[in-house]
DNA sequence: GCAAGGTC
């Protein structure tokens, strides 16, 4: 070590990059030990030491087996787990820095897990005693300078908030894994990992319930009428601005009308113009969307390359929220870094030339992160291609943001036969803008000709169509991600990856476009809905969330919290053994709804014998689907019930499982009409 | 071994 370290100040900041730049901030010089970076210096007559850690060192954890389980401890992560040996060297560091301290300074983000790392750190390491909270927002040297000499003292109320949060998750976590492991280590016999948890099981539920929902639809039948018209020689497609129709009759005789009289007239013809601002800076969520949209990537896909790029230096800190960039940031400098890249130099110059460079912002924020920006470093020689489209995702939607919006011409012809609307509507772009930056975005050009009102239009085609109701739209993992995110569980950092658990441990598969349920995760669901039904709801994060707050105001505590859980879960673990140890396999086969009886189609266990029918449960909840749809066919279209079966049979939007009773149903009739025939 | 939360 360079200097003797005694009566220092250590400082501990959540990430190295934080810690660089706090010690930037304060003027101190920087060392290596154990191949990790310290700062050492003299502040305000002080001496300091500046350390970063890489986020939570210590993790709960407990030695005993089976459940329910109520004891656990805080140990170093790497005795957990072998993936984090990196941090041993992050332990020795601290060890050493923090030897012969006579203050600790927690400058990790101000957050409650931020509390949670400084203060597990300190109280290892040091004393919290002895310790104070430094608070800041955004790493500029004037705030990081600002928050350094205005110290706050340690919040041992956001402390408790955050220990609380993960010793909750760990036992409803660990508690439920466990049982849900034991019940169907008894019914396949062999040992089996499961896992539920607060932010996993909610995101099963919904997918799951999604693709029943989907896989079991029967399409409802309407009709409406497609018609086009000649205008100046050139033939359009019109949109109806009228609902379809219930009843055949009434669109046919309206097409016939139409057909008679061969004309419609123009009632009026509107063009607006409409300027479309550049889309703010991005956020994790955001670029997660758009790598998906454009390159098809994941999430998980996209947050590592994301993560690549920052340790490169390339891009600052991907794991935000935030469509905000930093008000200090000086992007006149890291424009001309970009100008400097062949790709972007034109469009970078344009920007330069302007007097003032105001970027647009989004609504969405985040407590100690701005929006992910470019550093204008560019080390590009190296980079592998999908580290390449990312990065020039972040490089273009930030160089759009000061860029000018797009001019949009859009123009929508009423069209009226009788008391029927019908529109033929276009758009066009008429000035790029930021859509040069930006290149991805789909605006539909359709030009059209603008009419006047009272002018007529000469019909060319008119037809009566079927159209049908909708299915729910499948999930995939990066829409997964949108939902947690628009329900608001899971963070930046981990939904990605709690998707991904999901399949790794066999509850989704994805086979074609769609996330789809395995056997497996149907029984999950079963089992957590029957026995574990608050694990299976979001509410439970809003009740957490609201605890948490009550602690940090100090209307209730950790102690009493964590008590109040264990009782919950001790009630509702006894229950759940009781009933799978002590009545035997049949009531676990009953839970999970197994039996010898086979379903017909795919020879799972049946549910309830219906009409003759023996099929499992998806399979019934389609033929119920089936059967409560033929009503409205048969009055609609005056069609039998083997009709009624053919014309679902070649409809694309019929569920999957619903196709698979259709054609199970149509193929016993035809054994049946054939059977008749022979006698 | 199971969670969810940080970050390399
Ligand atoms: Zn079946």
């Amino acid at each position: 070590m360079v200097v003797d370290l005694k009566g220092h100040t250590v400082v501990v900041a959540e990430k190295p990059r934080a810690a660089a730049k706090i010690a930037t901030a304060l003027n101190l010089k920087k060392y290596n030990m154990f191949g990790l970076p310290y700062w050492v210096g003299m502040v305000n007559s002080k001496l300091v030491v500046v350390v970063g850690t890489a986020g939570h060192l210590f993790t709960l954890s407990s030695d005993e087996r089976g459940y329910p389980i109520f004891n656990y401890k805080w140990v170093p992560r790497w005795v957990e787990n072998d993936e984090a040996r990196f941090l041993v060297n992050y332990f020795k560091l601290m060890s050493k820095l923090f030897k012969n301290a006579s203050e600790y300074i927690n400058a990790c983000d101000y957050d409650i897990e931020g509390s949670v790392i400084g203060y597990m750190i300190i109280r290892n390491f040091g004393d919290p005693k002895k310790a104070k909270r430094m608070k800041f927002s955004s790493l500029t040297l004037e705030e990081l300078r600002y928050a350094y000499n205005n110290l706050k003292p340690i919040d041992w109320n956001m402390i408790d908030a955050g220990l609380c949060r993960h010793e909750l998750d760990w036992l409803w976590g660990i508690n439920v894994s466990r049982a849900l492991s034991d019940v169907f280590g008894k019914v396949y016999m062999r040992r089996t990992i499961l896992s539920a948890g607060r932010v996993q099981s909610p995101t099963l539920v919904e997918v799951t319930n999604n693709f029943l929902n989907a896989s079991t639809f029967v399409p409802d039948v309407k009709f409406s009428l497609r018609v086009k018209v000649s205008i100046n020689g050139r033939n359009y497609a019109l949109e109806n601005l009228f609902d379809p129709f219930e009843d055949l009759d009434l669109a046919k005789s309206l097409a016939e009308n139409i057909r008679r009289v061969k004309k419609l007239e123009v009632l009026e013809s509107n063009v607006t113009d409409v300027y479309v601002d550049p889309l703010p800076p991005f956020n994790l969520p955001d670029l997660q969307y758009e790598a998906s949209r454009i390159y098809g990537y994941t999430p998980y896909r996209t947050l590592s390359i994301a993560e690549e790029l920052y340790l490169e230096s390339l891009i600052s800190y991907p794991r935000t929220n935030s469509q905000k960039l930093p008000r200090s940031l000086n992007n006149r400098e890291i424009i001309s870094g970009i100008a400097k890249i062949k790709e972007y130099s034109a469009l970078a110059k344009e920007l330069l030339a302007k007097d003032i460079l105001m970027p647009t912002e989004g609504r969405k924020d985040d407590p100690a992160h701005p929006a992910i920006y470019p550093t204008g470093y560019h080390p590009l020689r190296d980079l592998k291609v999908d580290a390449l489209k990312i990065y020039d995702l972040v490089v273009r939607r930030y160089l759009a943001s000061f860029s000018d919006p797009a001019y949009v011409r859009k123009v929508k012809n009423v069209i009226t036969f009788e008391t029927y609307r019908f529109s033929l509507s276009g758009s066009k772009v008429m000035s790029n803008g930021w859509l040069r930056y930006y290149p991805y975005m789909n605006f539909i050009t359709r030009e059209i000709p603008i009419l006047r009102a009272g002018d007529v239009v000469e019909v060319v085609e008119v037809k009566v169509v079927s159209t049908y109701s909708r299915p729910p739209q499948g999930y995939t993992k990066t829409s997964m991600l949108k939902w947690m995110e628009s329900v608001g569980i899971g963070t930046e950092a981990t939904r990605a990856e709690i998707i991904e658990n999901l399949f790794r441990r066999g509850y989704l598969k994805t086979s074609s476009k769609y996330v789809e349920v395995t056997d497996l995760g149907f029984q999950v669901v079963k089992v957590l809905n029957t026995f574990f039904t608050d694990l299976t709801n979001v509410e439970l994060t809003r009740k957490f969330e609201s605890l948490l707050n009550n602690i940090v105001k100090g209307s209730t505590t950790r102690e009493l919290v964590i008590s109040e859980v264990k009782q919950l879960l001790k009630n509702k673990l006894d229950i759940f053994k009781e009933r799978i140890w002590k009545e035997g396999d049949e009531e676990v086969s009953k839970i999970l709804g197994i039996n010898k009886v086979k379903c017909r189609i795919c020879g799972k266990s049946v549910h309830t014998v219906i009409d003759g029918l023996q099929l499992c449960e998806v399979h019934l909840t389609a033929y119920n689907n089936i059967k409560y749809r033929y009503d409205a066919w048969k009055q609609k279209l005056r069609i039998n019930w083997d009709d009624y079966l053919i014309k679902l049979s070649k409809i694309k939007y019929l569920g999957s499982y619903s196709k698979e009773v259709v054609n199970y149903l149509i193929s016993i009739s035809n054994e049946k009409n054939s059977k008749l025939r022979g006698l």
